[in-house]
DNA sequence: CACTTCGTCTCGTTCAGCGATACGCTGCGG
DNA sequence: CCGCAGCGTATCGCTGAACGAGACGAAGTG
């Protein structure tokens, strides 16, 4: 559920049509713009155009592609870029003692965003993506922001419709209430395929000095070789520096 | 020098914004972004609230800064992305092979742009950032690019004014030729100090099937201790290994 | 207190953006 | 071979969104 953008703007339509491009596409033509977007096909050709300019966008054969210029102005993004230079290192020390698929990740409404997604060569096919977007409440991270997060919002996520991903998504808010609370006890929050069949997961919080976790931290690998329970320590250890380096560096949300 | 972007249109005006942030401010304040931009200070305010209702800025304390929202939709680019996406393993081995700073970058005009960069706790404080720009000449990366490149590039660059970064940088077209000629010889490229002082480099290039390398990887360190030599072994293979397997999936420019 | 800097808001003018419409091209089915 | 549909592109008046000069209060500074 990404905010809808003004479309009575020049700037909302053009954003309209950024955020029309999905992951999976390599290029979006003008058309299938259209159909998306619900503009006006006039304009989505003038705009596109515009975008183009001004380096947003690409052509290429198949009609349109997000530029690398876009690349690099998301990359400028403040929080997102401090939290990735600081956690680098512990992801990667996370990553040698576990050769897993290793993600950091911060709370948007009530998504989880990935910041950083690193893995090797035998890491599980895992639905995220550095930058891409999953609910909170069926992910590791998810349920670890979840659990240190604030009354207000664990109310919010628990009342709301919990959307299911797979056949073992919990989208009965008791049961999810209960894992919370288990997770606020021992520190790390556990997934079993939850978002994605043969995933499973184990996270931790990154506490800064603020009531809400900055971000968390998890080890993913595929089920049927994968035991989170041994990982508990490795990322519970991850996320404890992690966190205590950033509360020392003072950067807060 | 990034392409000056149409300020006839309200877009264009609307990216000169964004990219008018730095790498190194939290905020900006309104004043700061009229000076930087020369936009009128009432088109500042009012695109900026524009932005914020879309998402790309966020209003912080000390003015706006770029917002998660952006960090998403430039982890969409598509090239960058299904780049990275092939590349972590790799990368991943090659930093633990050496243990130091590995980067990835691709080619954008006379400028290599990083799409990743990892490193560990004792990493060389480098000027690179993900989604950071450096001159072609004076980085290994780049010239590993450079070599490979087609000669209309090769001339451009050579014949352009040389931008001096350090004491070291290679400023004399003659030499940096030569430097060249010597990186298809060996099929790595090296640099001494000539981006940053006391961080040395060596790159190799990841060529697909077209004319133009797709990207290059490189190693870096700390002048002190780093000996670039030790490592041409392993970022050849890894630059080769890349390849092979970005030829095998048909990931072409 | 005088002066500057900053963020915000107003307002009349005007031109950039709007979308209906048209056109040429391509591919496809009859 | 023709007809049609879908696509990208171009045209063109109309209109309201964007423009920038300027006013204003708040906050900081000497």
């Amino acid at each position: 559920m990404t905010g809808p953008a003004d479309l009575d703007t020049v700037l909302g339509k053009a954003v309209t049509i950024l955020r029309a491009f999905r992951a999976e596409d390599r290029a979006v033509s003008l058309a299938e713009l259209v159909r998306r977007t619900g503009l006006h096909k006039a304009t989505v050709h003038r705009l596109s155009g515009d975008l183009v300019a001004n380096r947003l966008l690409e052509r290429v054969d198949g009609g349109y592609r997000l530029s690398g210029g876009l690349f690099e102005l998301g990359m400028l993004a403040s929080l997102e870029r401090s939290l990735l230079e600081v956690a680098m290192p512990f992801l990667q020390d996370l990553y040698e003692r576990t050769h897993e698929t290793v993600h950091l990740g911060v709370r948007e409404g009530h998504d989880v965003v990935y910041v950083a997604k690193i893995g090797g060569h035998r890491q599980a096919k895992a639905p995220s993506r550095t930058g891409g977007r999953m609910p909170l409440h069926c992910t590791a991270i998810g349920k670890a922001l979840l659990a240190y997060a604030g009354a207000g919002l664990r109310r919010e996520v628990l009342s709301g419709p919990l959307e299911r991903r797979t056949p073992h998504t919990v989208v009965a808010p008791g049961i999810l209430r209960r894992q919370l609370q288990r997770v606020t006890e021992t520190g790390v929050a556990f997934e079993q395929e939850e978002s994605a069949v043969g995933l499973v997961c184990v996270a931790a919080p990154v506490l800064g000095r603020g009531d809400e976790p900055l971000a968390a931290i998890s080890v993913a690998g595929p089920s049927h070789r994968f035991r989170p329970e041994g990982h508990v320590t490795a990322v519970r250890a991850a996320a404890a520096a992690l966190g205590s380096t950033l509360r020392r560096r003072d950067l807060l949300r």
